[in-house]
DNA sequence: CATGAATGAGCGTTCATTCAT
DNA sequence: GATGAATGAACGCTCATTCAT
């Protein structure tokens, strides 16, 4: 082979793209997501065939690391809250510390840009997580919901408290705190 | 009179709006949203000062319009669970049977055309129903924690069980029943 | 109506776009074709939908005005060898003194933007150029072949003729003349 | 040796541009080409320095093969209409049968890519066939025209007479015979 | 020499906004 | 005010050519 196609620059305009994406949203021209990343503007072309394909990657590069974020080091004996405890503080913490990529993450998910088969493709990877949702819910209020919904509802409640936490770097903690409380009431 | 522009006009506009941002997004020209509107593309302007400021009058007719929703026929005397109930239903329901204001406030909710004075605007409207959701949570695990929070959470939760009573309306009951139960339960 | 789109712009346009393509052929930049017509490069696109209608717009305008100089003031009465002269001189002297319409013209003619639809429809303009041909070749070597093929022959004779008459000014009215000895051989 | 680079590549490359050329048009991307003739892009530029080169080369090779097929086999000792008829009936044969070579021919023959030189050189290459022609022309209407004309006139008929022959495959004789008819009256 | 990634000028087209009618 | 043409900066993407490997 010439020369491989390099993973730092794919991964310079992947990063430069979740900056750029985060100030200025997903119109945000591939020529500024090529400056930021150092590299010009045709070779963002050469790794993502267009800019929808940039996004779709991403889209999945970010749910999975956010997946692969909260999953690791889970306590594989403990009980189900230790583990449901774990999994919360990792997510929101995966926000309030990567807040581009919250805001990222919060514009893909309702741009029609990303496929419906990416979308799947993110939730058959976050299957674990799913898992853990559905033994924590098993014998609480929504123990006869689909487990999508549980899922989602649990979601809704981490991006809302991350947002918070955000916003309010000071209280962080205590919106960590107080939303798992609230997911926990909601499940048992 | 202070407006002698036809309030049609202005009301088609908007309307036009939602649908075409519902099938495209906010990136959606306002040449094809004035066709749809059956109006000259200058009308636009004539009755929005920009793009932006038609996106930002929007935002506030939806939130606004979802806030009189859920508070009209509001059972005065009955009990605060009987209340928050009625705000769920007409909550999700709204959503339910409007889909396309509903993708379009889920957009709407993460750009950053709309400015943070309409956001607080719309906060400011929305009062009523923050002060039931206080009356509900004031003994529950987030007791203490901000309104604002608490609030956020359960438009999260109600949000998450619109898209999932739309995408499933075959079992839209089945979600608006165990949605409340879970906000119920979150909030108790 | 606002402002009327204007003929003259049109005009300009495809002035400008014969210039243009015959000196750079069908790969010319819009915004070159814009800028001699002393247009902005949008307003190109407000009177041509894409580059293609322009060109195919510009095939029709040509074929039309070739076969309106061909038959104008066709003496009527004359016998049909007088007819195809005129014919003959007519056509050969607006190749020769439009040369750069010529130059288009041959372009268009191999393109495959120029829609089929097009050039059937210059085809069917051109039928009383068609009728005359027919008859100067009713009882000649050809009276049995397909009529479209015939004046195509004489088509190939005439842009021949015309491209020679333009290469070399000073001998154009011998080749004109050969070439209408050729042809009426060739008929009849 | 003097090229060490593989024919058989070289070949590939010309074959491959005939086909995509035929398909696009002139305007066909080099990787393309590449691609069709399963070579790596950047061979294009070791075998020919530029697009334009090859096109040139491509032009060359095109018009000498043309040539040397309408003379292989001439009968020598024949008539000069034996002669004229055999050139006539290679010619034709050859369009007919190669329809993309002879519409890369075609775009060719009005590409400005082409160089006058090489333009030159194919029409010293075509000699034999410019003698066979003077021949036959000797004493007819056009005895006293440019050589060079008369032979533009015959190649027009020819390649119109191709043309039929390639969109009416079914009727393909009959027009390669009123052909020859044509052209033997043009000449004669 | 073979390979295919790198490069950046250039392209056709879009679009919010202005403004002549 | 109503209308829709005018405007030109900006966009996503392409491509011939170069050159590191």
């Amino acid at each position: 082979m010439a020369r491989p196609k390099s993973e730092d620059r794919r991964n310079a305009i992947l990063a430069a793209t979740v900056e750029i994406v985060a100030e200025q949203g997903l119109g945000a021209p591939t020529a500024e997501i090529a400056s930021r990343a150092r590299v010009p503007h045709g070779s963002v072309f050469t790794y993502f065939e267009t800019k929808a394909e940039l996004l779709n990657v991403l889209y999945l590069e970010l749910t999975s690391e956010l997946t692969n974020t909260v999953i690791a080091a889970m306590p594989a004996g403990a009980d189900t809250r230790a583990q449901l405890h774990h999994l919360w503080v990792r997510w929101t913490d995966w926000g309030a510390s990567n807040p581009s990529k919250r805001r990222v993450q919060a514009q893909l998910n309702v741009s029609d840009q990303v496929t419906e088969l990416n979308r799947n493709a993110a939730y058959e990877y976050a299957d674990p997580v799913f898992e853990l949702i559905q033994r924590a819910s098993a014998s609480g209020v929504l123990r006869d919901a689909p487990l999508r919904y549980v899922a989602a509802l649990v979601g809704a409640l981490a991006t809302t408290t991350m947002d918070f936490m955000i916003r309010n770097p000071a209280e962080a903690d205590e919106f960590r705190k107080s939303g798992f409380e609230a997911v926990w009431r909601l499940l048992t």
